[in-house]
RNA sequence: CGGGGUGUAGCGCAGCCUGGUAGCGCAACUGCUUUGGGAGCAGUGGGUCGUUGGUUCAAAUCCAAUCACCCCGACCA
């Protein structure tokens, strides 16, 4: 493609709207534009670019054994409020009618209509396994987007839906997926760690994420250094303390202290003269109209995930009016001594605390002295705090945890019969009885990964496109399109590197140099080759590898098969796992 | 949704506090010069100052409402 002909259009500066780095670049180097919060046009390169990551991941998903369908963005509601999701996601999701007022949604994701179409098509064991995928456009309300594509309102992913026998069978497509993710990341050049995951409160027996590190990361990843334990910080289970059971005997008795006006544990601890560490935090959540109390160490955060998962149903905190039903004060001064009439449930940490400060269900009142067993009493013991940096690995106990951010570009999960169930998916099996299918699902965020792919390949001056995914391989430079010479070595090298299969893209603009090295640091191509006057006079061109920047002058032909080497050395190394 | 910020030429911004002819840089266009890391000179075009309403002789500027976008928090690929 010369450049003279086609659409790239390029910023000087740096877009107001845009802080992520990725973000940024794309928008500089023309690979998209804004049209709303959240929507984005894909010009050229960046569209070049998508459809390559796009083709990598459809050849991974078919190599695996999954086949690729097309499913309508429109759904009718019903399918959805079936399953109970139109509750579930709610706001989320887009919602439209049509002229005879029937409810559609524009689907954020696809388990119903995949489940709903299967149902009536596979019925026995002999249909199965099935994989099915495709690559589609979503759309999803989001509270935030955020970081260009990163996290945008429609966006484009590739969803695929396993339909197995059993459980056993299902992990086995499960894993299947699993591999076929990390071939396709490495070979879109990307760093992506494989996580465990939080399976929700639909229960579900499996899940990873994948996570590229990254400073615009969203989520927070747990490693251990030590054995390579790596899961999402939500998922991380907290090494249990070695018992500390204390002797009551030589504990005074609980002792009111007037605390007027200190709600947080920080101005408590300081009134008290203790640490957080030697502080009951009472915490009370609740799911539904039902109210839950958590009792965690002063100096831990909670895992609301966690807190989920013990209750079985969605939680948030409670409200303030909730808070004085169940402690008769205001918030902040909760406390386990006398709190009557409910179940008390407990952060194994708690167990550490020989005597602790806490709130006293009293305004303006805490009290310290509060022995576990004489004082208060425990109704259930849990996991309930978020791990942080430096605890001991759960896993291996000996290594210290690190915590780092991620965005998460793919998720694999075993779904069970959840969805079978409600949209009646069964298959008769060997002995003639009727089952519901064991599904999983399997979500790539397309764009996302693109935006990734920036993110950890650019420098100060623009895009390091990995060869696999660029928009074009080669960037030939005609410094002087006005010269015949160098006019004429420019459209000789242009075409043979498209006889010898590459993608050249030629800067023959009636521009400046200096406007072409500039935008051509910015596109990032990975191969760049330059013919201007002043090198020709010696026979050569020059030879720019852009992760380098480092220049070789060649003659035509030299430099026709370095790129060449190059291009097979890279290509080659990327896909090899 | 809560908190913070910004809307003035295609892009980046000043002007607003203290009301009175709408400005700068880049980009675009014309001409001459220049031609290996975002050129120089001279000239030209381009604006309902986000929108609506109010105050005023007079509003980009003051007041109110509203919309949009961005950033910080809770959800997700």
């Amino acid at each position: 493609m010369r450049q003279s002909i086609g659409f790239f259009p390029t910023l000087r500066e740096v877009p107001k709207e845009a802080e992520a780095k990725s973000h940024i670049l794309m928008l500089r180097a023309g690979l998209i534009r804004q049209l709303a919060a959240g929507l984005y046009l894909y010009l050229p390169l960046g569209w070049r670019a998508l459809r390559k990551v796009e083709q990598i991941v459809r050849e991974e998903m078919d190599a695996a054994g999954a086949i690729e369908v097309l499913m309508p963005a429109l759904q009718p509601d019903e399918l959805w409020d079936k399953t109970g999701r139109l509750q579930a996601i709610g706001p989320e999701m887009m919602r439209l009618n049509d002229r005879n007022d029937r409810s559609f949604v524009l689907g954020p994701t696809h388990e119903e209509v995949i489940t709903h179409i299967i149902a009536g098509e596979l019925r026995s064991y002999r249909d199965l396994p099935k994989n099915m995928y495709q690559i589609q456009t979503k759309f999803r309300d989001e509270l935030r987007p955020r970081f260009g594509v990163v996290r945008a309102r429609e966006f484009i992913m590739k969803d695929g839906y396993s339909f197995d026998v059993d459980e056993e069978s299902a992990k086995h497509s499960y894993q299947s997926m699993y591999e076929a993710y990390k071939k396709a990341f490495k070979r879109c050049g990307l760093t992506a760690i494989p996580v465990e995951a939080d399976t929700g409160v639909m229960g579900g027996a499996l899940s990873h994420e994948f996570m590229v590190p990254a400073e615009i990361g969203e989520a927070e990843v747990v490693t251990c250094s030590a054995c390579g334990y790596q899961a999402n910080r939500e998922l991380t289970e907290s090494a249990i303390p070695q018992e500390n059971a204390p002797d009551s005997a030589s504990i005074p008795p609980v002792e009111e202290v007037h605390t007027p006006d200190l709600r947080t544990v920080e101005e408590v601890a300081e009134f008290m003269k203790t640490t957080p560490s030697q502080m009951i935090k009472t915490m009370i959540f609740k799911s539904g109209d039902q109210p839950y109390v958590i009792l965690l160490r002063g100096d831990h955060t909670i895992n609301e995930a966690k807190v989920a998962k013990a209750v079985g149903g969605p939680v948030e905190m409670a409200d303030p009016e909730l808070i004085y039903k169940v402690t008769n004060a205001p918030v902040g001064f909760a406390g386990p001594v006398g709190l009557n009439g409910i179940e008390i449930w407990a952060d194994h940490h708690i167990k550490t605390i020989p005597s602790g400060v806490t709130g006293a269900n009293k305004k303006d009142y805490h009290i310290r002295n509060a022995a576990l067993g004489r004082d208060y009493k425990v109704n259930r013991w849990e996991d309930f705090r978020a791990v942080d940096a430096d605890d001991p690995c759960p896993k291996c106990v000996s290594g210290k945890l690190a915590i780092s951010w991620g965005i998460e570009i793919g998720h694999v999960f075993v779904l069970g019969t959840k969805y079978s169930v409600a949209l009646d998916a069964y298959f008769t099996d060997e002995k003639g009885n009727r089952k519901p299918m064991v599904m999983g699902c399997y979500g790539i965020g397309i764009s996302r990964t693109l935006a990734a792919a920036i993110e950890e390949h650019a420098d100060e001056n623009g895009i390091v496109w990995p060869v696999s995914i660029a928009p074009y391989h080669v960037h030939i430079l005609n410094l002087t399109p006005k010269n015949d010479e160098v006019n004429q070595v420019s459209n000789q090298l242009y075409e043979t590197f498209q006889q010898h299969g590459l993608e050249v893209l030629m800067d023959d603009r009636d521009e400046r140099p200096g406007s072409k090295f500039k935008d051509s640091d910015l596109l990032g191509l990975p191969y760049r080759v330059v013919i201007g006057e002043k090198g020709l006079r010696d026979g050569k061109v020059e030879f720019v590898e852009r992760k380098t920047l480092a220049m070789e002058k060649l003659t035509p032909d030299e430099c026709v098969k370095t790129v060449l080497q190059k291009y097979e050395q890279e290509s080659t190394a990327l896909k090899s796992v």
